[in-house]
DNA sequence: GCGACAG
DNA sequence: ATCTTGTCGC
């Protein structure tokens, strides 16, 4: 996988708007996969109160989502969390987690929203765009749309649109508890996304990517 | 003007 | 995201 080394980066909210604007075109919303073996799940943690940003990668098997590999990066924490934004915040320490990697991951599990976002780049599509590799959206809450509630089973899910364009979807990944928000980030269509996101959820609410990455970035290594 | 607002 | 114990419900 390549990884840029030499981005430039915004220091502003206005600089981030315009780099937003400006590669929301790059982002392909139909399948563009190869065979899938490698699952990859990112996330992050904090630390210093916020000042410093520690981001984990967790590589899982596909199907049999068995650990094969994880990375860490420690790094101070150079943009504010600021609504819409992200990805500004969060990319950063997840390449240089990604750089160490060994293998090399067919697909990516984000923490946060892809399309399902005002300007149709979230966190999952910048990502994806910069690393030219497939990427799905996945979080714990809604950021923006609307949608009807998902029947209570699993695998039931319900369209999260904007106005009438479908900017996601609203998935139950496990019976009578409270659904994700799945979107696409990069080179994925929708409806393959959910069927990814489901085969990656056997047993939780949330992937087993996104628990391992989750457990690895705050620090928690056992249970 | 007011409320909402991924992590 | 993070600060934090026990507790209610399936």
């Amino acid at each position: 996988m390549k990884i840029p080394t030499r981005l430039s980066w915004p220091t502003s909210i206005e600089e981030a708007r315009l780099i937003q604007e400006q590669w929301r075109d790059r982002v392909i919303t139909s399948d563009c996969l190869p065979e899938i073996h490698w699952v990859a799940g990112v996330d992050l943690g904090f630390e210093d109160g916020g000042k410093t940003t520690r981001a984990a990668v967790a590589v899982l098997s596909f199907p049999d989502l068995k650990l094969v590999e994880t990375a860490i990066a420690i790094c101070p924490t150079i943009f504010p969390y600021v609504p819409g934004f992200l990805s500004f915040r969060e990319a950063p320490p997840i390449l240089k987690a990604l750089r160490q990697l060994t293998t090399t991951p067919d697909l990516i599990l984000c923490d946060g929203q892809g399309l399902a976002h005002p300007r149709r780049f979230g966190l999952a599509c910048h990502l994806g765009t910069l690393l030219n590799c497939p990427t799905i959206g996945v979080a714990k809450s809604r950021f923006i749309g609307t949608h009807n509630e998902p029947a209570p089973k699993r695998g039931s899910w319900t369209p999260l649109k904007d106005g009438e364009e479908i900017i996601g979807a609203v998935l139950r990944t496990r019976t009578q508890v409270k659904p994700l928000y799945v979107s696409i980030g990069h080179k994925i269509g929708l409806e393959t996304a959910i069927a990814y996101v489901l085969d990656c959820t056997p047993q939780y609410r949330l992937p087993e990517t996104t628990r391992l990455a989750d457990r690895l970035a705050s620090n928690r290594i056992q249970s």
